[in-house]
DNA sequence: GTCGCCGATGTCAGTCACTGACATATGGCG
DNA sequence: CGCCATATGTCAGTGACTGACATCGGCGAC
């Protein structure tokens, strides 16, 4: 049925992200990005449980990454400097991600509705790395606590990244990492 | 116009978080929660932003007692004990409130739609911890951090005190302190 | 090759969240 | 008493989302 070697889904996020910045998400009906992928909107929301969730596929491929790297992080030194090995293994995802995800942070961070989505999807990540501490070995209180204190960070150093790339985003981290340490210790 | 001492906003409030436990969210509609509280459709939307938004006034609440402490805090130990002060601060309010909060915290923790609005509440709240202790002179970059890692402890106490009265939360606060400096500075 | 099945899509009707415009009522105040 | 501001009611409309059912296109069984 479905003509143009059939990315439907792909095809819906590409016209979903240009309509929403173009002329702005509140102002972009679910049909119209259907319309102009080829489909019906009833299309749409087979593929999207809502208008949100079509800007939001890469949380997934990042969970999965995550995971994946914390499965093998060495764990001599702990909870968190598992946490940041995960980090640091998808550094490079992100850099080569750019060039989509300055446009992408720059219409979620601006549009209310997409921005809770965006902490919504956070939370999820923070669960999911909860979850891999905890099959670590990692006891589950301190495993929930690591995470959130690691997705903090994690998230910071990203948002400082976007912001101003001069700084890769591997030497963000560290200097986050170094940064949490100095605001921890002082007591 | 209005009836029965008047109280719309208040009357609107209890009469969502009612049927909202008794029948869910998702099958609770606007107009329902209108008429409960003897007013129509419109009037609730002229109380409330949005039918999520009906349950979360204790939120602004909460921001002003924690800004307010936060501009009381002793500065001497750095950010992260200014923070725990402000949170310590305002733990007899979340104590008092308990009956209250204990009901409201099941619904929206298993509500997915009311478990992103309160995470969006929590950004907020990180957001504006992080204007404070700009305001007291901590650097942008350094309170961004300090907020988001206070935040994390923050909420990972509260959660546990919610899960497990046993301990006081006071308490529960220290715990975390004490877990996060520990879980930091294994390096 | 054709039949029949299955997954993806189209069509249609319906519910409900939310909004703008306008009318109306209430309570205070000169 | 009459005026005014504010809260509410009324009504019509848009758009997100859903369920039910029809259809289409490919693909393996035969």
């Amino acid at each position: 049925m479905a003509r143009l070697q059939d990315d439907v889904r792909g095809r819906l996020q590409r016209a979903a992200l240009d309509l929403f910045r173009a002329q702005g998400f509140e102002r972009t009906t679910a049909a119209e990005i259907a319309a102009e992928a080829g489909v019906t909107e009833r299309t749409f929301f087979r593929h999207f449980a809502d208008k949100r969730e079509v800007l939001f596929d890469g949380e997934a491929v990042l969970r999965d990454a995550l995971t994946a790297a914390l499965a093998d992080a060495p764990d001599a030194e702990g909870p968190m400097a598992m946490l940041f090995h995960a980090f640091d293994a998808v550094t490079p995802v992100l850099e080569a991600n750019r060039p989509f995800s300055e446009p992408w942070h720059q219409l979620v961070s601006t549009t209310p509705a997409l921005h809770e989505r965006s902490l919504a999807k956070t939370a999820a990540l923070t669960d999911a790395l909860t979850m891999s501490l905890q099959a670590r070995g990692v006891p589950e209180h301190r495993a929930a606590l690591a995470a959130r204190a690691g997705m903090a960070s994690f998230v910071y150093a990203t948002l400082a990244w976007l912001e101003d790339p001069k700084l890769p985003l591997a030497e963000r981290l560290d200097l986050v990492q170094r940064e949490l340490k100095a605001l921890v210790r002082a007591d």
